[in-house]
DNA sequence: CATTTAAGTTGTAATGATTACAATTTTAAA
DNA sequence: TTTAAAATTGTAATCATTACAACTTAAATG
């Protein structure tokens, strides 16, 4: 039994091959990537896969909170399989997203509680990675 | 003396007629609008005022450090005067971007001290706002 | 199991926000 | 002024995402 289908049957989504497929390559691939990302390395090994089932799919997958997308790249969105409560942080020289745990996130409360219903919150950072800091850019 | 143009000069950003009419149009709009709502709204009264001159500023502004972009709409980048630390709430039904003041966001202690040097944090919920949720979305 | 229906997938074409670019205008400098 | 640099403009290109219609696969019914 793979980690991808109890993952799909318990967020209530029929697992079909690609479905299955691009589930797992989340799993795998905790790199915060595009669709387009995803589509391209799927695709080597199975030539019948369409761009359009990968939208359908990730569209899909983020409605039933199998994995979150994520809005810190204004060009793609980008997609994470974890969907704990962690921050990110992008960094503006080479674009890699990085994994941050946040300590007391849990405890930042917004002033908001009458006013609105929350169903889910991000934290985004953005500067420069170590790497890229010593480089100059 | 304009709030736009000091808003300006302090950041290093030469006040031209169509930058001064953007810079002060976001100051009196807190309604997180789009780079088309920006150009559509001051076209009427300016109309050579050109959609590319818009996109120009805005990211000369964000770059500046006079404004901030947001991105928690996957559509369009929303831009913000107000650049203190505050979160924004997105509503699922109507769309619409509301400011929400968090108590202990200072606080929030990042755990990536030695690995990132972060520039900007920036805080987003999501869900749906009162109006919307009576009216069942 | 045969057949009908529904669900899922595919490829192409359209959409729509943003950017590239070359021409033109405005501002600053010499 | 004359010249150079900076800013603006309009149009065309780009590129991620979505719409849609055709096709295929899976499920449901008798």
């Amino acid at each position: 039994m793979s980690l991808a289908q109890d993952h799909l049957i318990s967020h209530h989504i029929k697992p079909s091959v690609q479905r299955l497929s691009i589930m797992n390559y989340l799993l795998q691939n905790r790199t915060h990537p595009t669709a387009d990302m995803i589509f391209s390395d799927l695709y080597v090994s199975m030539p019948t896969l369409s761009r359009t089932t990968v939208y359908n799919t990730l569209k899909l997958l983020v409605e039933e909170k199998a994995i979150q997308m994520i809005t810190i790249d204004e060009k793609n969105a980008r997609y994470d399989a974890d969907t704990s409560l962690h921050a990110h942080f992008r960094c503006k020289g080479c674009g890699e997203i990085f994994d941050i745990s946040v300590l007391g996130m849990e405890t930042v409360r917004v002033q908001a509680d009458e006013r609105f219903e929350i169903d889910d919150m991000q934290l985004y950072c953005r500067g420069y990675c170590k790497k890229c800091k010593e480089n100059h850019l």
